[in-house]
Parts: structure tokens; sequence; C-alpha cells
DNA sequence: TATTGTTATACTCTATAACTATA
DNA sequence: TATAGTTATAGAGTATAACAATA
């Protein structure tokens, strides 16, 4: 048994993270999920909410209480598509890009912090492995 | 947003890894847990079961009926400690250390498939990075 | 009084299946 | 009939508090 699991490594680090995060979302007033989900919208445009759950591996009945709570606190609209009007498009408002903006500013603030003590290659390369592994 | 959050990035290559651990773990009886307890166990030893649930970050009432399961499948013994009588010890049978040693090798080559796309030293600082960055 | 292991219980998270309205 | 969104519900995972035995 000459190095540790992955799996293990990879565990240990997410969970530093996400207690990390929790202070910080609580501070802008989102869930982990509404996070993802805002984060997932100004990447780019998302025709339904269905392809909304795949993309952050969420499940589309979970979602509906969720977009609802975002809705509800103007953080994105969700209105039918003329196309198809079973469809609903969704879309940040600006207070929605704005929320996400402050949240992910602070978030990569705090993730500098973590990553103190890595070098900046090292750290460069982290970022590039991560990014490659990822499906 | 220059760069992408690293718990999102952590968190998608840990479901890769998970998924591919599944059908492993299945194969081999074993769930995540009592793979991360048998893991643990054959680490170092460790005085009761509350610092072993501290370590793998479990809840110590939920590890009882997996210790349970553990300690039937034969791959574990529970005994009360002579010296403190509230305390059992806990010890990995030699069919734990072969059913864990089993599952490690077949997890490892999973992830080495799974690294694949790395280069040598991409991979190596990824293993160097991870373990600095855990708590 | 404090601690180890245990049990019971409640709470959250997640997935499945069934419903509606459109297509 | 098939699909988008929705709802209801069951199941798994998790945490909290209370208990017995021992220190």
């Amino acid at each position: 048994m000459e190095r540790e699991d992955l799996g293990a490594l990879l565990a240990q680090l997410m969970r530093r993270v996400m207690e990390a995060e929790r202070p910080i979302l609580d501070a802008q007033g989102l869930s982990m999920w509404g996070y993802a989900v805002l984060s997932r919208l100004a990447d780019q445009p998302i025709q339904t909410q269905q392809a909304l759950a795949k993309a952050i591996g969420y499940d589309k009945s979970r979602l509906i209480p969720l977009l609802d709570t975002l809705e509800q606190d103007g953080l994105l609209t969700r209105q039918p598509d003329p196309t198809d009007r079973r469809a609903h498009t969704i879309a940040l408002t600006p207070e929605g890009t704005a929320r996400l903006k402050a949240t992910k500013s602070a978030i990569h603030t705090m993730e500098e912090d973590l990553l103190a003590p890595l070098t900046a290659s090292q750290k460069q390369t982290l970022f590039i492995a991560l990014s490659r592994l990822k499906p």
C-alpha cells in the first residue's frame, strides 16, 4: 500500500473547502446548491430546468423548490418559453449576478488562503490536473 | 471570474471517483465507510471507537451498526480493553487485512486508469498538493 | 462527575414514481 | 406517445440527545 487513496485525499480536502464555504454562503444568504445554480447560469445560457439539473448533478425534482426560493429572493426569473410552452427559460436578474459575483469573490479569496501552502507552480498544476480529470 | 472554483472541480472529480469505486466495493462486499474503517485500522492502531469515528469523519453513533456488520463478516474483532472496560479495542482479522488489500489494489488500479490523462510529473504534483492541503 | 459504547429518534438529503400541461 | 415541469412520498444518510456501564 504504497500511496494514499486519491478518493480519501479528495474527500478530506473537499470537507475542508465545504466547511470554509459555509459561513461565506450563509452570509450571502445562499445554499451550496443555490450557489451552484447561479454559477451555472452565469456560465452560459441553458434551455431547460432538466438540463440545468443535469449540469450541476442535481435531481430535477429537488431543483423546483430551490428555484422557487431563488426566484422569490429576486435572484433569477422563470419565464415560459414562447416556442415550447412546457419549458421555462431561466435567467439571472441583475441582483442575481451581483450576488453571485460577491459570493464568488469571497470564495476565491478563501480558496487562495487555503492554497497558500502551495507554490505558484504547484497551484497551477493542481488546477490543470483537476480540470483535465473532470468528466 | 477568471478561474473555476476549487470546490466545484473537487466535487466533479470526487463524483467520478466514487462512481468508479462503487462496483469495486460492491464486488468486495464493502460499503464506502466500511472501506474507510478497514483502511484506517490498517494504518496504525487506534484506541477507542470514538477516535476511529473522528479519524474517518463519521459519527460515533452511526459507527456501531457499521462495526457490527464488519464484525459479523469476520473482518474485524471488538474486544473489551482490559485496562478500561468501557473501551473496546478493534483489530483487523487476517481476512479483514486480505479483503482490504484486494480492495485497495483494485481501487488503485482504477485510479491509475483515471489518472492516465496526466503526465507523471502532473500526477506526482497532484498527490503532493492534495496531501499538503488536507487538514 | 466524566467518558465509552449504545440506542432511539428526529432531521436532512436524495431518488422514484405519478401527475399536468403541452408537444 | 413523449417530454417539461411539478408534486408526493419513500428511502438513505446524518446528527442529537438520552441511557447503561465503567472510570
